[in-house]
Order: C-alpha cells, then structure tokens, then sequence
DNA sequence: AAATTGCGCAAGTAAATGCTTGCCCTTATA
DNA sequence: TATAAGGGCAAGCATTTACTTGCGCAATTT
C-alpha cells in the first residue's frame, strides 16, 4: 500500500508534464519565444526585459529547454538560447486537424452575411 | 501598502488567466475538444469517457466555455456542449508567425541530406 | 590580484490547478 | 408519485507553478 502510493508519486514526478503546449501556455515564455526566434540570445539580455527576476527567467529558459523549443550553448561565461521552433508543429498540427471546424463555421456566417447583404 | 497588497491581488482575482493556450495545455481539454468537435455531447457522456469523476470533467468544461471554445445550451435536463473551435485561431495565428523560422530550417536540413545523399 | 559580470542552485512562499466527495435541485421515467 | 438520471455548487486537499531572495562559482575586466 505504502508502496503503490511512493511508486505513483515517483511516477507523476517521473511524467511531469514538459509538453510542449504547456510550455506555450505561459504569456512570459511566449513573450521569450518571440524574443529569441530571429536570433540566438544570452539568458541576461533575455531577462532584462521581463520585470521578474533573473532567476524566473532562467526557470522558464529551462522549460523551454527541456520541451525542445530552445538549446542553450555555453560561450566563455555566456549561455546562449537559440529558438528551435520545430516543436511548434506538433501544436500546429493539432490545431490543423480542427481548421476545417470553425474555416466551416466561418464559411457559413459569410454566406449568411452575403445573403442578408443582397436583400 | 496594505491597499496596494489588496489591490493586487484584486487584479490578479479578476485577471484570472482564461485564455486558449492555457485551456489547450490540458490533455483532458484537448480531448474533450476532440470529442465534442464533429458534434454537440452533454455533460455526462463526455465524463463517462475520462476516469476522472464528472466534477472534474465539468470544471475543464467551464474553462473551456470561459475562453469560447464551446457553449453550453441546457435540453431539458441535459446540457449540450457545443464546440466553438474559432478561438483556435488565437493560437494557430500565434503559430504562423513562427512557421518561416522553423520551415527554413527544415529547408535547409532537406538541402544538406540532398547534398549528402549526391555524393 | 581584485572587482565585476553571467548565471546556476537551493530553499521558501503564495497562488493556481486538478481532483475528490458530499449535497441538492430539477427533469424524466417507472 | 416514487425513483432515477443529469448536473451544478461548495469545501477540502495535494501538487504544481511562478516567483523571490541569498549564495556561490567561473569567466572577464580593470
């Protein structure tokens, strides 16, 4: 009994969602995306331009990392963060598979509207 | 000082995040979106599918009503869930500015491995 | 060599999340 | 009309998240 409940806390501890809609949930870490697609840049230019600390940054540096959405490399005392935005596609790809849904949706509310619009 | 400690966490109360990203970053949530996409399901029928007890299925389903992504019409004494994909859009427009970066890279991986394979 | 810069590693905290159980109300069915 | 089915509301709980402060260490500058 004791066992079954440490073996599935290690369990969920093991799973901790890294996903990579997870990471993109967060505003700060959509906010770091953006600043880091065009080009690769240092964890402190980074955090300079978020009112946090240098320390929250560098948590969601490290959730970006572990997702896959970033690399860092270490260069003399720097670290590095590129953008490796192909991970991106997985969401994308979900959505995708939606776009018929609401394009549908949409499709049908502008020929409604033409249709009001020639009376 | 105290008000201003009030004051925020006031704000934070009524900024309570509800948006799409975060909504999507639930697995439970994807799912439930993937249920009731092709056609409107009540509460119960949607719980039955998760092991989770209906309470929590509920609750993803107000989150996911809060952000727009369905609507809810009682029938009777069954409440029909009616997914409203079109905020997907918030996040696949998100995506697209993205796309150039992580599709040139690819481009240019395809580039190198028929460089390679030439050889 | 001394001071500064870049940045990771804890430890601690408040709030948010995800879930459960129990209760209750309404609508439908036997 | 009694019972069952659909489903909301609220309290309570464990875990996770987002953040802070303090410390320390290696690479640079001065």
């Amino acid at each position: 009994m004791l066992a079954l409940i440490f073996a599935s806390k290690y369990l969920r501890i093991m799973e901790a969602r890294r996903d990579v809609f997870q990471a993109i949930a967060d505003p700060t870490r959509r906010a770091i995306i953006g600043m880091i697609a065009k080009e690769p840049v240092n964890v402190n230019t980074i955090a300079e331009q978020f009112d946090v600390s240098r320390q929250a940054v560098s948590l969601h540096l490290k959730i970006l990392a572990e997702c896959g959405l970033l690399t860092m490399k270490q260069q003399g005392r720097e670290r590095i963060c590129e953008a490796k935005l192909e991970k991106l596609n997985e969401v994308n790809e979900w959505i995708a598979q939606y776009k018929q849904f609401w394009e549908a949706r949409l499709d049908k509310l502008e020929m409604y509207l033409a249709k009001i619009q020639k009376k």
